[in-house]
DNA sequence: GTCTATATTTGGATAGAC
DNA sequence: GTCTATCCAAATATAGAC
């Protein structure tokens, strides 16, 4: 099964360079990546243009097409990576006893992800970029995430759509308000305790 | 002191014929600011080309520096064509003598001016055009816009800068989260009386 | 896998005739 | 105020040599 993948007659030795050379490019592809998401942080996620990331990573611009297929590939992996990394945050949270502190936890952690990286914000939240829409698979990690939140919330007894959907306005509220009107202050950020406190007398009431 | 600004020695005729070049003009840059808003609106903000919008109203694209000097004049202009517009909708909202009902109005009258139009919400919301940012003249009207959110909450008793900043996260999150997950739905908009009613009873308590 | 060369399109902007 | 002509720069992308 595992031959069918590749040349069936591959020796040994033909074998090992090949891993080489696929780790080589997934290595020059990775900083290939790394550049992108600098570039997006300093001059804005539509400012991003291949031949600016090519010459950044010491490449001809024609050569990036080795590792990507387009533009908008690159932002698929930009997105991608973005979703995956905010999916391994949530899977760091642990389910405690006391319903409101999960809350404030994950209330904390999308605010600062937000507010770490506003071009990743918009890349995973907005619709920023003209014609842009994820590829099927990175968009399955997307649905991963919004699944996770989910889940979250139902260990707290918070199985209705429309607590959820108030929830993550509300969170989301006040991320966007923070990149928008205080970009490197903390105005937003100070109200996050005074939002879940709000939100879970909503909807857990007085018990 | 009027006639300062023209020629002094202008005759009744010459006056005249510069009242119509002038008035004929304004209606040539209404006509260029109209399609622009078209543009925006299907195509996406950072789409607009000045090309394609010269070609839109049956221009050479060189003659509509006779009208903006740049793009980002264009770009101006929508900015503050939005914000004039949502500060007169916000002109039309009346305090009746119930908080939650001026409360729910300012919600509804947001939310619907944000998922009315993503370009424009964009625009004057986030930051989603590289190296734009709005001149002072239409900058002012976006602290007037401010500033009238901030009076009508002020009216209903609300004068803590963190109610008014819990308050316009919690309606941008409902906004954002209509036009980011919803598009072309309701979800979000339905949850705006709840919304409401939870942050009124937050901030007012069992009065 | 990287380069040179090149195609093609598009973009914003200016000069100058009419 | 509009056009022609033009510039210049940048963009994405492909073909083919090495």
């Amino acid at each position: 099964m595992a031959s069918a993948s590749a040349s069936a007659s591959a020796t040994p030795t033909e074998s090992r360079r090949r891993d080489r050379r696929h780790l080589r490019h997934e290595a020059t592809k990775e900083e290939i990546v790394d550049k992108a998401w600098q570039m997006v942080q300093v001059e804005g996620l539509n400012a991003l243009s291949l031949r600016a990331l090519a010459r950044a990573v010491d490449m001809e611009p024609q050569s990036l097409y080795t590792y990507f297929s387009s533009k908008h590939a690159v932002y698929d992996r930009l997105f991608l990576d973005g979703n995956r990394e905010l999916l391994a945050r949530f899977g760091q949270i642990e389910a405690g006893n006391d319903p409101e502190d999960l809350l404030r936890s994950i209330a904390r952690l999308f605010v600062t992800f937000a507010t770490e990286d506003e071009a990743r914000y918009q890349l995973l939240f907005q619709r920023t970029i003209p014609e842009f829409e994820p590829s099927a698979d990175s968009y399955a990690v997307a649905i991963e995430v919004f699944a996770k939140a989910r889940a979250l919330l139902e260990a707290v007894g918070l199985d209705r759509g429309s607590d959820f959907d108030l929830w993550t306005a509300l969170v989301a509220g006040l991320a966007s308000q923070q990149l928008a009107n205080d970009h490197d202050g903390d105005r937003y950020l100070l109200l996050i305790d005074e939002a879940v406190a709000m939100f879970a007398k909503h909807v857990f009431g007085n018990r």
